[in-house]
DNA sequence: GGGGAGAGATGCCGC
DNA sequence: GCGGCATTTCTCCCC
């Protein structure tokens, strides 16, 4: 048993997460099918049991298995293999390891769960509160807690009376929203069994083959940013520690 | 300036991947702005300057900036932070640093591609090669290569001669992939000044909702598998390495 | 556990 | 760069 191969598995005993950096090769048998030739890779293993494979670049991990998997170091015809299995997703992985470069490993903890600001419920939320930066003469009927529609994001009046879907999107629109929102009102006049229900998509931008769509219906799109406490670092770095 | 600073200035330098496990603050604005309160986490910094905050737990990075951020270590009343900031993309992040379990760096390299069975492209291909699969009588005319009518999966001719749209999906098929269909089949019918088009939605499984939207467009599901190489992994444990 | 939808989605490819 | 779309998507929330 060498050292590389002792300290993993006193590590995966106590829990540890554990990074490594190593040349090796990555098959991957689950959902599909991968296979990695030989390289040099950062391996991670968490205290949760979740394995991440990491090539020296890039965002996403090139391989990867989900937490509570089960991770066992063999060593066959003098090859040292990490072996990962998940039972329950039926996914296996096999890294052989050719060399070592680097290993540390520590027992962590973290109960801390990150707080975002600026994503779509902010932006619902605000166009609730304050209908008018849609259109004036809006006035709140409901949102998000789902209603007998379903998802729908806000659901107002406008000043004739005529119910209107608000649908919300932090990004770019695209077809699908075109389309989510084509669901909405058309759950709703079937639910309420009137005619007269609007469609209005608020979103930072919409790309013109989704406008072309979304007008075809006789929707509306109108121009909102997710809100956010712009600039906190460009303004005042020193600031970057008061949240 | 402390060894954890010297170490990471350097390897900076050098342009090496680095991981360190460390008691920290994170700090994120950009696109969106995160706060993530003092825990202890996992830091990794590629040689393409991509930077990855990882808790102890979990699959996904908490935070991270894309390659070509530009980092710094600073030292600040007694405080470690180590700052990064992606013009372009107009994305900030601070990271205050408190403690430090382990730090690793290496000069790491790897051009491999990862090789990937079991994908959309590979249910087309076998669909396009072999229709039948989908229905008997089904006749290959076009795939993928996007014709005049846009990203078509796989385009076919039925027993009577009628064209018939085939859209696949490597997972359970939700509304947007009947709704991509319905766009499809749609352009086909107007591009070629044609009524009698079908649609076939090809995937291992739909959800109940999806099915009646498509039944009620006149569609229908096949199900199929995306092709791999069943079971390597629990057939024939032996065999791993002989990809 | 499934369904539905958001994500700081990411990544790929085409134009 | 944008557009359209797949992803071993992942994640969350709700039923």
């Amino acid at each position: 048993m060498n050292e590389f191969s002792s300290k993993i598995k006193k590590a995966l005993d106590r829990a540890e997460t554990i990074v490594f950096g190593a040349n090796c090769t990555v098959n991957y048998s689950g959902r599909a099918e991968t296979h990695l030739p030989k390289g040099e890779r950062i391996i991670m293993i968490k205290g949760d049991r979740t394995l991440l494979v990491h090539q020296p670049h890039g965002n996403t991990p090139v391989n990867y298995m989900k937490e509570n998997s089960v991770h066992d170091i063999i060593e066959k015809d003098g090859k040292i293999i990490l072996k990962s299995q998940n039972m329950p997703l039926k996914e296996f992985i096999d890294i052989e390891i050719d060399n070592v470069s680097f290993i540390s490993s520590a027992k962590m903890a973290d109960g801390q769960k990150i707080q975002l600001t600026g994503n779509e419920k902010d932006m619902s939320d605000m166009i609730y509160t304050d209908p008018s930066v849609i259109e004036t003469g809006l006035r709140p009927v409901s949102r998000e807690e789902q209603t007998e529609f379903g998802f729908i994001d806000v659901l107002c009046h406008d000043k004739d009376n005529n119910l209107v879907v608000v649908e919300c999107k932090r990004y770019k629109s695209d077809f699908s929203a075109v389309e989510q929102l084509k669901r909405y009102v058309k759950k709703i006049k079937k639910s309420k069994g009137i005619e007269n229900v609007r469609g209005i998509l608020a979103s930072p931008a919409i790309t013109a083959n989704a406008l072309t769509l979304l007008e075809e219906n006789g929707f509306k799109h109108v121009s909102v940013e997710p809100p956010m406490r712009h600039d906190r670092f460009k303004k005042n770095q020193k600031s970057l520690g008061e949240f």
